[in-house]
RNA sequence: GCGCCGGUAGCUCAGCUGGUUAGAGCACACGCCUGAUAAGCGUGAGGUCGGCGGUUCGAGUCCGCCCCGGCGCACCA
């Protein structure tokens, strides 16, 4: 039809988008693609040399550990990590990215000795099965490189920092001398958290609380003596009954850790509580016992105590002087008092065993007692003589009863129902139930954890440093973690209060580990009088060899015995004595928390960075590596290991449980980004609030696409109108440009501002709102919107055009570099669609972060008037349009004229004045606006008085065939009967 | 048990120092457009702002108590 060819012919002269940036993102295959391109074109380089001389800014990696899959908690840290890094680095910092590997440590330890049969083999050497570890951690850091790299990370991926390095240990080892030489290191026989599964003393960041059950008793201690003073014994003396009750007298304890039982040395009871002698019959037979009073009818009901009568009501205190006979080791033991026996469970009588309990072992240490501790690393009760000795009983007990041999060998949590047993056939068990308690676990075997006197090595956290420069004022060491930790800033702000509250109450920090799979302890013992030899001298010694060597030469002993290790003078002082090597290696935590002074002061790249401005880690570090870190280098530097401590929360699953690698609800990382887009998953990432727990599922994530997509369409909108956009030939001045142009502007200067501050702050999802609302509002509802006319249809250069072009180019640069930090890849892609001044680099991450000064451009008033025209008068219209749809008159709104009726001297008419009509028509969609300004009252349709009525009205007049608008004067050129005179002009001659 | 943080539409989040009918995006329903098209635009529904009480002319916003969730500390004998 001759129409229908008319219409094509105009279209020609339409100016419509094209651009070849694809809508569809593919990820799957664009990004590994990308990734290929900037690891050939060597982009960390390029952006190194890029930055080089700039202020630094250094986010210092934590070391994830080298096992397992790298997952989506461990793949969420790093993005957030690049994040920071990447909004740094536009920012135009230095700020260099060293990932690194914590390679040392029981479960890999753990994990090669599980693939030998979980011991190591006899035949195997030390050295040999460190090997085996060696390769293990060597294996896992190629895997989680790989996949960490899936995420779009930069960094220095080819050389990071391992634990497992000489240069790294011997920095350890270089801290240990430091702390050692400040006076900070002793060695001392404690009572330490044990992992009998792991064979090794745990730190405080290793347990983990569980529900467990155990066996709750109630055991009656038979009282034998009592001192001359003792008031508890007049109080029986001075009755008649005394013979009855000396006869069945017992001390009522409680305990649900059975098997401490053997350690037991004493009775702890309060000196201010209210004690009673009550006499009660069970099974048949009358007995007397003393227990605190508030606690002997809870006692009496649980036991099923028959005739239950209380005898006499006295003070803790008169308890002073009473001995008892050890129910089974028959040992004479006191009663001592403490403060912290409360009335709240058991009995008011605490069973106490210095051995196993850090209280109990304070307590024995001011009142003498023995430290009984029959346990060894396995957790299994001493055999023989040792077992004797230990519990120093006499060489004439004959363990007539069996006890002994009972207990031999026996693990601890198979003791407890063994003694529960023949304390019951004895007769001293009162009572016995089971309870649930949470208690402390291995963290890695999941094992309950015992507490057992061992000889360890301690940094003493109430050292006062004597060195007058590092510690001008005198201060604990713990008094100037509280300072650094003050003078540090925690995002969140409540990372502050939780970490001080760790640091005031922590005790000191057992560095020793009796493993063989980390740095060694670089300790000597003399063996004929064992005396441990450690000095300043010998520590330079080791730790010039580990630097060489590596830790490896402690473990070695054909080719490095200990005289080899020690230095010559020393040696010589202990000529014709044996001096060997003794075993303990450090806590891994001790080695990630040198990272400071091993990454940090050392490595070339960093050394004159220190302290970093960032530690970004889960906020389970609180406890872990920012705790550790701020030890050592608070200890040896004097001051806090970083600036800034920004913490996320765990990653969970949909039920809001907590991902873990044995649950195996947790994915790795790389597989979702294969599956799902790494800038998929690093915009959900940013969309969300990763203080608190992080839900992730493939659906979650997959519904957050749209957000995404929004993002890239609004900007493919963008620069599909800038096909023929050369900006140094085409842009017009900020001044020359029109209103609305302006507007969109102001709004993104706005919106830079706001998404500057929010990364500031690193509330990346505040950052991402803006942006997604600056996308779908902003630009893509409102202002791209109404330009298309003048996009498409205003003659290719027109000021009109050029100007909404100019804009345009602007804002699509600016979209671009605020979404680069997020979506590495994605923003680099658009990169390439931006109009390109010559001084722009060839990738994005090489470009600048909008500089806020330059681009701070913002007209109130005119955001104002705009703000009110989208947001009332438009919301007007479009309401008016809709009730004209529904009754099936549909149509868009060029097919519709406008009436705007406003009350003269209103507010509204203030603004709205300001508007041509032509002004109006086009920002609002409609072919025709009409003002009318009267004095008359304004009715809106449903008959209330307003300042301003919209009043659609169905426009008559032809469409021109070319931009659709029924302006009215179609047809006014008689060469273009079909066209308006705007686009008649337009078209001129050219069809 | 003590402490910290949070509980606002189906989902993700805004709501500053208390002040008009509590907002946005997504999802949903309905409709428009077919010149951003595996796009775009519009309208709509949807919330007793965890619960109860209090302060106030007025509270999502302040106070108290309680419930729920998360976390930390202590859970010791």
């Amino acid at each position: 039809m001759a129409m229908s060819d008319e219409k094509n012919r105009y279209k020609q002269t339409v100016l419509l988008p094209k651009t070849d940036f694809p809508m569809k993102a593919d990820l799957a295959t664009r990004e590994p693609a990308r990734r290929k391109k900037w690891d050939e074109m060597k982009l960390y380089e390029l952006i190194r040399a890029a930055r080089k001389g700039a202020k630094p800014w250094v986010l210092h990696d934590g070391p994830p550990y080298a096992n397992g899959d790298a997952h989506t908690g461990t793949g969420m840290n790093k993005i957030l990590k690049d994040i920071v890094v990447k909004f740094r680095t536009m920012q135009g910092f230095d700020s260099p990215y060293v990932p690194g590997w914590d390679c040392h440590g029981l479960p890999i330890e753990h994990k090669v000795l599980a693939d030998l049969g979980g011991v190591k083999p006899p035949t195997m050497t030390v050295l040999e099965l460190r090997k085996k570890c060696l390769d293990y951690a060597h294996g896992f850091i190629d895997k989680q490189r790989q996949q960490f790299k899936a995420t779009g990370t930069l960094g220095r991926w080819e050389k990071p920092y391992l634990t497992i390095d000489p240069a790294y240990e011997a920095n350890v080892l270089q801290v240990f001398a430091s702390l050692h030489e400040r006076g900070y290191i002793t060695r001392a026989k404690r009572p330490v958290h044990w992992s009998w599964a792991a064979q090794s003393a745990l730190a405080e960041a290793e347990l983990e609380y569980e529900d467990r059950q155990d066996p709750s008793v109630y055991v009656r201690f038979p009282v034998s003596t009592c001192g001359k003073e003792c008031k508890f014994r007049e109080l029986v003396e001075a009755r008649e009954d005394r013979e009855e009750i000396w006869n069945s007298l017992a001390l009522l304890i409680w305990t649900t850790t059975p098997w401490t039982l053997p350690a037991n040395v004493a009775v702890a009871a309060s000196a201010g509580a209210e004690y009673v002698l009550a006499r009660y019959e069970r099974e048949g037979r009358r007995e007397h016992m003393v227990l605190a009073q508030a606690l002997l009818s809870r006692v009496a009901e649980k036991a099923k105590l028959q005739n239950v009568n209380v005898l006499e009501v006295f003070s803790g205190a008169d308890l002073k002087g009473v001995g008892y006979s050890h129910p089974f080791l028959e040992t004479a033991c006191p009663v001592v008092f403490a403060d912290y026996v409360t009335l709240e469970d058991g009995t008011g009588l605490v069973h106490t065993a210095p051995g196993h309990g850090k209280e109990d072992f304070e307590t024995g240490k001011r009142e003498k007692l023995p430290v009984v501790c029959p346990i060894d690393e396995a957790g299994k009760f001493f055999t023989g003589d040792r077992l004797v000795k230990e519990l120093q009983l006499s060489p004439a007990f004959e363990d007539a009863r069996g006890w002994l041999k009972m207990l031999e060998g026996q693990n601890v949590l198979k003791a407890n129902g063994l003694i529960v047993n023949k304390l019951r056939e004895e007769g001293w068990l009162l009572h016995t139930e089971n309870i649930t308690h949470s208690y402390p676990h291995c963290w890695r075997t999941h094992a309950p954890v015992i507490f057992r006197v061992t000889e360890q090595w301690f940094v003493q956290i109430d050292h006062v440093d004597p060195d007058k420069k590092l510690n001008p004022e005198g201060k604990t060491l713990r008094a100037r973690l509280l300072d650094a930790i003050h003078a540090s800033r925690w995002f969140p702000a409540w990372g502050e209060n939780r970490i001080s509250a760790m640091i005031e109450n922590r005790p000191d920090w057992c560095v020793s580990r009796q493993r063989y799979w980390g740095i060694p302890i670089p300790a000597f013992r003399v063996k004929e009088t064992g005396e441990v030899l450690l000095t300043r001298e010998t520590n330079r010694r080791v730790i010039e060899l580990v630097r060489q060597h590596g830790s490896n030469v402690w473990f070695d002993d054909v080719n490095w015995p200990a005289e080899k290790l020690l230095p010559p003078e020393i040696a010589a002082r202990y000529k014709g004595k044996t001096l060997e090597k003794m075993g303990d290696i450090f806590d891994v935590w001790f080695e990630a928390g040198s990272s400071f002074q091993a990454v940090m002061r050392e490595d070339a790249e960093l050394r004159e960075k220190f302290p970093a401005n960032m530690y970004l880690e889960g906020d389970d570090q609180h406890r872990g590596w920012f705790q550790v870190s701020l030890i050592l280098s608070v200890a040896t530097t004097g001051v806090s290991p970083f600036k800034h401590c920004l913490t996320c929360a765990f990653v969970v699953d949909e039920k809001g449980e907590k991902g873990s690698k044995s649950k195996g609800n947790m994915w790795p990382i790389d597989q979702g980004c294969k599956d799902l887009g790494a800038d998929l998953i690093r915009y959900y990432f940013a969309s969300l609030d990763t203080s608190s727990p992080v839900p992730v599922t493939y659906k979650l994530i997959q519904a957050a696409s749209d957000g995404y997509r929004k993002v890239r369409n609004t900007f493919r909108a963008l620069v599909g109108n800038l096909f023929d956009f050369v900006p140094e030939k085409h842009a017009l001045a900020l001044d020359k440009l029109t209103a609305i142009d302006q507007w969109a502007l102001s709004q993104a200067s706005a919106c830079a501002v706001a998404v500057t501050e929010a990364m500031e702050r690193y509330e990346f999802h505040v950052a991402m709102r803006e942006i997604t609302q600056f996308c779908n509002v902003t630009l893509s509802a409102q202002y791209i919107d109404v330009r298309k006319d003048a996009l498409y249809c205003e003659a290719a250069n027109s000021p009109k055009r050029r100007s909404a072009q100019t804009a345009m180019c602007w804002i699509a640069d600016l979209l671009c570099r605020m979404v680069a930090p997020i979506l590495v890849h994605s923003a680099d892609e658009m990169w390439e669609f931006v109009p390109k001044k010559a001084s722009m680099p060839l990738c994005v991450h090489l470009a600048a972060w909008p500089n806020l000064d330059e681009i701070r451009y913002r007209d109130d008033q005119l955001d104002n008037c705009f703000q009110k025209l989208f947001g009332e008068v438009k919301y007007l219209l479009e309401q008016s349009l809709e009730r004209y749809r529904q009754t099936g008159k549909g149509g868009k709104g060029l097919d519709f004229k406008e009436l705007l009726t406003v009350r003269r001297g209103s507010a509204t008419a203030d603004w709205l004045t300001k508007f041509t009509e032509a002004e109006l028509a086009e920002y609002l969609n409609v072919s025709q606006v009409r003002v009318v300004i009267t004095d008359d009252p304004v009715v809106n349709f449903q008959g209330f008085e307003v300042a301003l009525n919209g009043d659609a009205q169905v426009c008559s007049d032809k469409p021109c065939l070319r931009c659709y608008r029924r302006t009215g004067d179609v047809g006014a050129a008689t060469k273009h009967p079909e066209l308006c005179k705007r686009c008649a002009d337009v078209v001129g001659d050219s069809v």
